[in-house]
DNA sequence: TGAATTTAATCTCACATGAGAGTATCTTAC
DNA sequence: GTAAGATACTCTCATGTGAGATTAAATTCA
């Protein structure tokens, strides 16, 4: 675990490089769930999923909580806002950033994928018992604070 | 930590998606440390890493080893040659799949980048103890594994 | 209040990515 | 040994992304 701060970088041992890694085959492997079956982009489950969690957000909230650029949301936004499964609706403090919520039918697909979510993940960590991925989430969120600190 | 499987979803604590927000401004932080410094792109960062760690290497295993589409690594491949960073040598074994590795140029490159990655990950982690850090890499790995498993 | 600045969202454009075809080479099976 | 299939790489093309300009609305400050 010593590792020469001179000369030697050992990559699995680089977070960028390895955590990328990581989280693309993941993300990868999940979204193999909701794509074709639910058809739906990364970007657009990462809206349904936040405002589902979250509640009613402005396409800005959601930019920040799910780490996307503006453009890549508000393409995201106006797919689903077409097929109906958010809604937008006037906001009172800002006529320009408009409250996006679930529909009914944005609700139904949020619940069909859920337990599928919860399953593929309960999977994923099947090897780890409670208390080392307790441990896991919690380094993470350190080293999430971290990174957020710089920004 | 307790979890209803049926209706609700944590994104806190679902790993594809709060892992790639990680990595997402994990890599994008590091990034910004050679990218206009020393003009490489993500993906011809990471040839030149894991040639410097590994060694002679075909594309093919590049693409494996770092997860990169066969185009994306053809094109980084193509530009470091071009800037003579790294030098393909004719397979004996397939002459199809040249054997790539660094030239003195990268090798110098990745000398000067090497003590930034680590200082810049030393930053990073500095608020877990060596316990934590090396008990999340353990984790990482299991979890790396259980991933490449369904591959 | 009005002018200047900031901010949210969209639009435009350049670029990177990844899927699929094409080419050359290697391997397998007969 | 040869034909059929697989593989490594490159090329082409369609698509998604992100930077920057634009527009509309909000905020700040004089």
């Amino acid at each position: 675990m010593t590792t020469d701060k001179q000369t030697t970088l050992d990559l699995k041992q680089f977070l960028p490089y390895s955590l990328t890694n990581i989280a693309m085959q993941m993300s990868e492997q999940f979204s193999e769930l909701y794509q074709q079956q639910f058809d739906l982009t990364v970007p657009q489950w990462r809206v349904i999923a936040n405002l589902a969690q979250y509640g009613e957000r402005t396409a800005k909230e959601l930019c920040d909580m799910a780490q996307m650029d503006k453009s890549t949301a508000s393409r995201a936004v106006k797919s689903l806002l077409t097929r109906n499964l958010i809604i937008a609706k006037e906001n009172p403090k800002d006529k320009r950033a408009s409250l996006l919520s679930l529909s009914v039918e944005g609700n139904r697909l949020h619940e069909q994928i859920v337990p599928l979510a919860n399953e593929w993940q309960a999977g994923l960590v099947s090897d780890l018992d409670s208390q080392e991925l307790k441990q896991f989430m919690n380094t993470l969120s350190k080293l999430s604070n971290h990174l957020n600190k710089n920004v």
